[in-house]
RNA sequence: GACCCGGUAGCUCAAUCGGUAGAGCAACGGCCUUUUAAGCCGUAGGUCGUGGGUUCGAUUCCCACCCGGGUCACCA
């Protein structure tokens, strides 16, 4: 960072017009015009006295209202000659705006050098036009953006009380891409996304009522764990060293735990280094919390509240710019009463049609596997075969919120023996519509079980499994000083909105979702 | 990774059985002082995803590649 930046060489030196279509061009003469009258093309702020919405509610049944000043970008334009009608959409959605040459005078001549995606700030009475509309007859106007680049705005017409867009922006990759454009031009993607966050503010407003404690916990790590999957690798400079983009907040929420922080969670971003579909994302938002003394059984009750919770918020937010309601979603979240509780074992030995699934030995359950249509079970592993028969009898059926409780040990390296039967684990995981929500543990919380479990996955890990963890020393000396018992949940809140939405891709839940670059 | 579908104007799409492409909206010019998908008249706007091949000639046919979507596989 040394070199002295080049002073732009003369052929450098250019407005970009060789590069803009015609319409770009025909914006940047507009801005030249309004310049040369001496009109700035960017603001520094403006006075706004009301929002759309609370302006439509002043007329009432008058014909001819107070004066009001709003701001927001125009987003329909109907010029007649010495009058131009116009829309402008802000956060409280749209109002009409009326321009007259014999009100404005010179003033008209600046307004039309404007353009559909410009940022202004108009003053005037209200009035109602003769179709019924409430309307601001400007008298003063403000530029505060000059939009040089067309918004992909549609042609909106209302049939039968409905609105219905024409040439509407659908590409769902540019949407992606070019979020800012999709939310400019659609004020339901705002709405949406509003929701998103109405959702996380419910969830933290449920969990900061209940005493846990939000905290933030590393990103970079030296040692990646808390879950299986593939890391992004990094290097710090300074400290000559990898370091890992957290797979999972698991081992220092824990670590607090130790530390006498009894409820902890953390909202933040995952990173997985794996592939891109229609539900997965390389970072993702991940939820995790952790109740000392509390076991997984606690723990249901908690994630009933909190999902019910999540549920009422993205209703609330979606009803209040009457969204359509995703009933079949936010209904059986809302019921009191919970939801239903599946015992792993019993569900998946009556869906094969055995007494005991894990007692049947791995030819069995190679056969019952491939009679469901499972493909390559030659080569599967006999955790992996109960894994494929579960979810082709049980979680692919589910369909109304339901918890599974109680996963084999085999399935579940990360939990607590169960009570009672060491087959089984004190585990639960949350599906509905067939969709893992949460997942669950009454924690491990012995130093000398957490060692052996780790210098099984180094094993792993030395013989090529990338995905496999290693030895974490500091984690194990923080168990040591003595972990309480405690339930930990994580739950992956991309997933859970699409659930309450009914979105069917994750890139609809994330604001800028990972792509390809252009 | 496999298979299927797609990539044409700023947006949404059409057409070309091989002879360099059209519409609506957006844009520009004209008319228009209560419109709301405003209207009417006119104009302009495109390396038809990229590269190669076949051909007198390729947006069209062939091959490869890139990008996207879907299904499947993989992936806690």
């Amino acid at each position: 960072m040394s070199e002295t930046p080049k002073s732009p060489q003369p052929s450098d030196v250019t407005d970009g017009r060789d590069d803009l279509n015609f319409v770009m061009r025909a914006r940047r003469d507009k801005l030249d015009a309004l310049t040369a009258q001496g009109v700035s093309a960017y603001g520094y702020g403006y006075q706004r006295s009301h929002l759309s919405a609370d302006a439509l509610k002043l007329l009432g049944e008058a014909e001819e209202g107070p004066e009001v000043s709003v701001a927001g970008r125009l987003v329909a334009w109907r010029a007649h000659g010495k009058t131009i009608f116009a829309h402008l959409g802000d956060p409280a959605g749209r109002i009409q705006l009326y321009f007259r040459k014999d009100v404005l005078n010179e003033v008209f001549d600046v307004v039309e050098h404007f353009d559909l995606g410009d940022v202004v700030g108009v003053q005037g009475p209200l009035f109602r036009t003769r179709s019924g509309e409430v309307t601001v007859r400007v008298t003063k106007v403000e530029l505060l953006a000059k939009s040089l680049r067309p918004l992909p705005f549609g042609k909106e017409e209302i049939v039968d009380g409905k609105p219905v867009r024409h040439s509407a922006f659908t590409d769902g990759e540019m949407r992606s891409r070019q979020r800012y454009a999709d939310l400019a031009v659609h004020p339901e993607v705002r709405a949406h996304f509003a929701s998103r966050s109405a959702m996380t503010r419910a969830i933290r407003t449920f969990l900061d009522g209940r005493g846990f404690l939000e905290v933030e916990t590393p990103v970079l790590q030296p040692l990646y764990g808390g879950a299986i999957a593939k890391p992004f690798v990094t290097h710090h400079n300074a400290l000559d060293m990898p370091l890992f983009l957290r797979i999972a907040d698991e081992l220092y929420l824990k670590r607090l735990v130790v530390g006498g922080f009894e409820r902890v969670y953390e909202i933040g971003h995952d990173f997985r280094n794996e592939g891109i579909d229609r539900t997965h994302n390389p970072e993702f938002t991940m939820l995790e919390f952790y109740q000392a003394y509390a076991d997984y059984v606690e723990m249901m009750d908690v994630v009933e509240a909190l999902v019910g919770n999540a549920a009422l918020a993205v209703r609330t937010a979606l009803a209040a710019v009457d969204r359509p309601d995703n009933a079949a979603a936010f209904e059986p979240m809302l019921e009191a009463g919970g939801f239903p509780r599946v015992e792993w074992l019993p569900a998946l030995s009556r869906g094969v049609g055995v007494p005991d699934v894990l007692a049947l030995d791995d030819a069995a359950l190679r056969a019952a596997a491939k009679k469901v249509g499972v493909q390559g079970t030659d080569k599967l592993l006999r955790p992996k075969l109960l894994d494929e028969l579960f979810q082709f009898h049980v979680e692919s059926k589910i369909d109304r919120p339901t918890f599974v409780i109680d996963y084999p040990i085999e399935l579940s390296p990360l939990a607590k023996p169960k009570r009672g039967n060491p087959a089984l684990t004190e585990r639960f995981e949350l599906f509905a519509k067939g969709k893992e929500i949460a997942n669950a543990f009454s924690e491990l919380n012995d130093p000398i079980d957490q060692r052996r479990r780790f210098e099984a996955q180094a094993k792993l890990k030395a013989a090529g499994d990338e995905e496999a963890g290693s030895v974490d020393e500091d984690y194990l000396r923080a168990m040591e000083y003595g972990m309480p018992p405690m339930g930990g949940v994580g739950i992956g809140l991309d997933r859970l909105f699409m659930y309450l939405t009914g979105t069917q891709h994750i890139r609809d839940a994330i604001l800028f979702p990972t792509m390809r670059p252009e």
